[in-house]
Parts: C-alpha cells; structure tokens; sequence
DNA sequence: GGGCAAATCCCCCGTACGGGGGATGGCCGC
DNA sequence: GCGGCCATCCCCCGTACGGGGGATTTGCCC
C-alpha cells in the first residue's frame, strides 16, 4: 500500500516558482517534494530513482519541451501521474500535453490550495483541469465545426423535424411523435430542402451532421 | 445582462430525485429553478418557454434518452449549457453525452455543493466533470484511439455505394457513378440495410457517419 | 469438386417521398 | 393594415425507394 505522504517531483525552469512550488509542497501536511528540477533532462535522469507519485511539470522548459518530457517520463514510468501547470492556454499546448500523458491541466495563478487538490485528484485516478481547459476539451467532442455558422434560416420547429429525421424516422413517425399532420412534415420537409438547397432527405441530414 | 440568479431546469424521471434537487437549487442563494420535467419530451416543450442558463440532466430517461434529450436541445437552443447527473460512469455513455452537447458531466452521489458549484462553473464556460468521468475524457485523448469500429462487414462494393449515397447521389447516379446496373445498386442498398440493421438509406447514412 | 460469399443483373409491387399547387390563422415589423 | 415569416393542413401526381422473390458469374477455401 501506499505511504501516508504523497510524494511530488517539480520539473520547472523559473527558480524562484520551483521554490514556491516546493515549498508549498514540504510545508503541507501529506505532501512531501522528492524533487524539484530546472529542464526535462534533468527530471528524466532523476526521477527514476526517487520515485513521486505525481509530477507538477511546466510546459515551457529551455531545450526538452515539458510535453516531450511528459511523454518520455510516461515512457519510462507509465504509473506517474503528471499534472501540467502553465501560463499557455494554447489549444493545441493542452492536447499535446495530454495526448503525451499528462492527465491534469492547471493555469498557473490557480490558488495553492488548488494545486493541492489538483495533486490529491490526480493520485486517486481524477484529471484537474481548470475550468477552461476542461471546457476545450469537452469541445473536442462536440462539433469540429462551427467557427462561422452559415446561419442556416431554419426555424426552430423545421429543426426539430431536420432532428428526427436525422434519426431514420419517416415522415408518419414524426408527425406521431410532434403530434402534427403528415402534411405538416411534409411542409417543414419542403421548407428544409428549400433552406438547405438539398433535395432528398438523405442530403438534408448529411449537411445537417456536417 | 444578466441577473444575478442563475436560472437551472432540471430533467429527471424520479420524483424523489427531482424534488430533492429542485429543493437544493431553490434554497440555494443565487439560484431559482424554472422548471423540473420527468421526460425530454416535456422539456423539450417547455424549456424554450422559460430559458434556464444551465439544465441539468438524468441520462435514464423513458422513451426519449437523456442523450438525445441534450442533442435536441442543443440544438434548439445553441446557448443552453447542460451537465448530465447521472448514475451510469459508462464510458459510451460519456462519449455520447458529451458529443451530443453536454458541457458537463457528475455522478449521482455527489454532494449538492458539488452541483451548485458546478450549475455555476458550466455558466462561466467550465466543464466540471467528476473525476472518474475527467480522467476518462483525458484517456480518450492518450489511447491511441481506434479502439471501437468491429469493421461492420460491409464488402468493399457496399462501402462505397454507402459513401455515394452519404453524399446524397440517388439510386441512378450512383449506378452511373459506378457504371454498374441500378438493380446492382439496390441489391447492394439490401446488403447494407441488412449488415446494419436499417431500414432506409438516411438511417444508414446516419450510422455510417457515427 | 462442392460450398460460399461477393458482385452482377432481373421482375413485381406497394408505398414513402418530393414537387407542384393551394389554404388558414398567428404574430411581428414598419 | 399590409407584407413577411411561421405553423398548420389539404390535394394531385410521378417516381424513387425498399421488400420480396429470383438468376448468373467469378473467385476462394477446404
């Protein structure tokens, strides 16, 4: 089992927040720093041998870059959990730094207690990300698409029906389940094909799920 | 702008659950609920009516799944920010949550400050998670992904009429597009209907696309 | 050589679909 | 108040579609 402290290793190149960070770290009860490194070489040559459950890394280090040292750190030791801690909510930063391994994203300028959490939640199996980057994430799933919707006049009412049909509902299952007409369907169908300069209903759902 | 209340709906089937949450977001300083529905249908109805910021949704919805509950809602109503509360940490179930449009995304369970502060973080552009679900979210990106797709046995020949019809080609076009005989065409539209358990070119073309 | 799946082609038949007309209210804007 | 969109409903008509039968050829596997 696991020792009642929780081992953290630092991997960060302005000196003077690797002493905050590590002082935070020592001087909170269940925390103790094994580690605290200036450049990625450095932090792959020693944290093999001293072993932290988790490593807060900058993302911004001279020569190795904080993501290539989290993949080369995962490499090495697939059990350690590292949280990225930085000044860059670049999105692609985030996704290189999770892709590589990091399982946590904070914003440097979080409170201490919250890099205190952040450490506790990534140890037992969570992924602190501060609210943006949780945000960007989650919209990787969505859609990778609308930088500038063409607007597409639909009415809110044609959009419902556009919905079900986009489900493989005919049209007497739509008018059943909006409790209209089959002639109603058929209109908004006709308004939707108009709107969208499509002709059949396939072509419709198709720009529909872009 | 806006006020200082944050308005919050609620979609739950059970009447217990849905109570006790309405109760928790009306005692709450800063927040008002507009609306608790047991189903999606009635909130799908009502929820444009009375425009909460942030709705928090059940996934175990009868008939219409909390799922599709948030895709049409999203759509209706772009703005809407949703966070799923539910008790499944079902990986596909996070996946097709998220992607429908969810922002947020908690296990039933936890505390009802845990909510709020979530109803508030999901207003201001976050995206709380719980952290099981973040840590599978995370994962997602580190997995080297194509995990899924069993290679739906469609034949090459079927792939590609597929293809024709998800760009919309009709029957005929696709026949000449593939200088194959429009009987050919259907036969193979049968195959596909059949391997993906369908009944229409839409719903094939649906599936086809994720 | 028999079995088998893929790819090609054919016919019948009912119906869902899409295009072309309409019509009626309601609500909004100017 | 009039034109505009919206939502609702109705008719006709041709055709694309999907389900139900088939058929043939090619190639592969055992």
């Amino acid at each position: 089992m696991q020792s009642m402290v929780t081992r953290v290793s630092i991997v960060e190149d302005d000196q003077r927040i690797r002493a905050s960070l590590s002082l935070l770290i020592e001087s909170s009860p269940g925390f103790c720093c094994v580690g605290a490194y200036g450049t990625g070489e450095e932090a792959l040559e020693q944290i093999p041998g001293n072993l932290p459950e988790v490593v807060l890394m900058d993302i911004n280090l001279p020569s190795m870059s904080g993501v290539d040292c989290v993949r080369q750190l995962k490499n090495l030791l697939p059990a350690i959990q590292v949280v990225m801690l930085t000044v860059y909510n670049d999105t692609d930063l985030i996704f290189q730094a999770l892709r590589a391994g990091a399982s946590g994203y904070l914003l440097k300028g979080v409170k201490p207690s919250k890099i205190l959490e952040a450490i506790e939640e990534v140890k037992h199996g969570g992924a602190p990300m501060s609210s943006y980057i949780a945000r960007k994430v989650v919209q990787s799933f969505q859609k990778p698409q609308p930088l500038s919707q063409p607007a597409d006049n639909l009415s809110q009412r044609e959009r419902q029906v556009l919905d079900y049909v986009a489900q493989g509902y005919i049209n007497k299952e739509i008018a059943d389940a909006l409790a209209i007409s089959l002639e109603t369907v058929r209109s908004h169908l006709k308004s939707i094909y108009d709107k969208l300069h499509v002709r059949s209903r396939t072509e419709a759902v198709v720009k529909h799920l872009q």
